[in-house]
DNA sequence: TATAAATTTATACAACTGTATTATTTTGGG
DNA sequence: CCCAAAATAATACAGTTGTATAAATTTATA
């Protein structure tokens, strides 16, 4: 794509956009929002720095489609790791160890989003954003517990559901940053294993069961 | 302090340097830290900007001498707030409420944080001194936990503490975090029954008894 | 009060930032 | 093949950054 021959050119449109996207996610990870400059996003992505104009009215607008791109990736993930046709307790379980394995839990991600949390708690306009990708996050987790609950035939208040899903989502949001920030500090399996343990304390019901690779306790 | 007769200037060292750290934290905390550069900082402490190279050989380090004041000021919160004598269960209780109310939850408190937490990611240096107040925070969970089962006679291996810490830590974080970003998405007291609720569940005990003003439910 | 040290302030500068402007190359239809 | 339009690239510029240096002021001691 670098090429200098310029062969491969036509409907570039959406992949050179893909790819200052791309390129600006990668350096933020590696090198955090300061290293995120229109100079080393376009050098990252193999280009010159008007392009990021071309694309994008300002650079501001790049880091808001980077914010949305890797945010609805998030969400994605999370919809998939659900998806499959086990019972409830079996797709909890699954959502749980996918949001604490790798890639949603890894350095990379959490890295990205460390720098966007610190640039959206400042900024109206992503906050908005914000809310609606972690209200997505939560109400898809409070489906999954009421089906849980209804699997085993237990009954919970509206009020009840929603206080699980708050709890639920700050057990994944806790570990999984710890996780990103500490990794050396949790051996293999363990954040998943802490994860399973807790959501089964929380739903008074056993998950541990369905850890594919347990490890040595 | 910022008068120009200059009549209280005796012993102004630790003084100006408390000034500077606390202005770095109020910019980061109201502007975050890209607007914390020497000229705001300074200005914030109404001092000029050549101040801060003689308190401080860098900007660098003025920046890490504010973490480290935060992050000493959050590991002293901790401490006091499970000081008192009551019974184990009570001191943990007292410890999550001080954890998830102002001014431990706060959005300043979540902005100071979420700004050093994009800078340590990627720097070495800083990368320790959160090791060492992470493990010190979680370790002492780990006593108020490993008190509550010695006080209902129950045991646990190391391994089963160390798990439970980190949940609880997790619990924490995550809901400390989620009251930091999007304070209005919950209301008064529901981040502290949803701790003692949570943590009830994981110890297999009830906290929420000892909540001090329990909201509607 | 006189004076040297300690403390505070003002100015200068090179490097880097986002963006605007201009030039070059590539593409697709006649 | 040609040529307007789309796409890409290069250069310029004003503003901001951290820091170095020099000047001014205050303090403590004799």
């Amino acid at each position: 794509m670098q090429d200098k021959n310029g062969k491969i050119r036509k409907d570039n449109t959406d992949t050179r956009r893909a790819e200052l996207i791309a390129a600006t996610l990668r350096i933020i990870a590696r090198d955090g929002v300061k290293a995120a400059t229109v100079r080393q996003i376009t050098q990252e992505a193999n280009v010159t720095q008007g392009l990021v104009r071309y694309y994008f009215q300002s650079k501001d607008e790049l880091i808001a489609a980077a914010y949305e791109s890797y945010m609805s990736g998030l969400v994605r993930a999370a919809d998939d790791a659900s998806k499959g046709e086990g019972g409830a307790s079996e797709r909890l379980a699954k959502f749980i160890e996918a949001s604490l394995q790798a890639p949603v839990t890894g350095r990379d991600t959490v890295a990205i989003w460390a720098g966007f949390f610190e640039l959206l708690l400042h900024d109206e306009a992503m906050i908005a954003s914000h809310k609606r990708g972690y209200d997505s996050l939560r109400l898809h987790l409070k489906s999954l517990i009421a089906d849980v609950l209804a699997e085993q035939g237990r009954s919970a208040t509206e009020a009840e559901l929603r206080r699980l899903s708050i709890a639920g989502n700050a057990i994944l949001d806790g570990l999984w940053m710890e996780g990103g920030a500490l990794p050396e500090a949790f051996h293999d399996g363990e954040l998943v294993l802490v994860g399973l343990e807790s959501f089964g304390a929380l739903l008074k019901t056993d998950l541990c069961s369905f850890q594919k690779s347990l490890p040595r306790s």
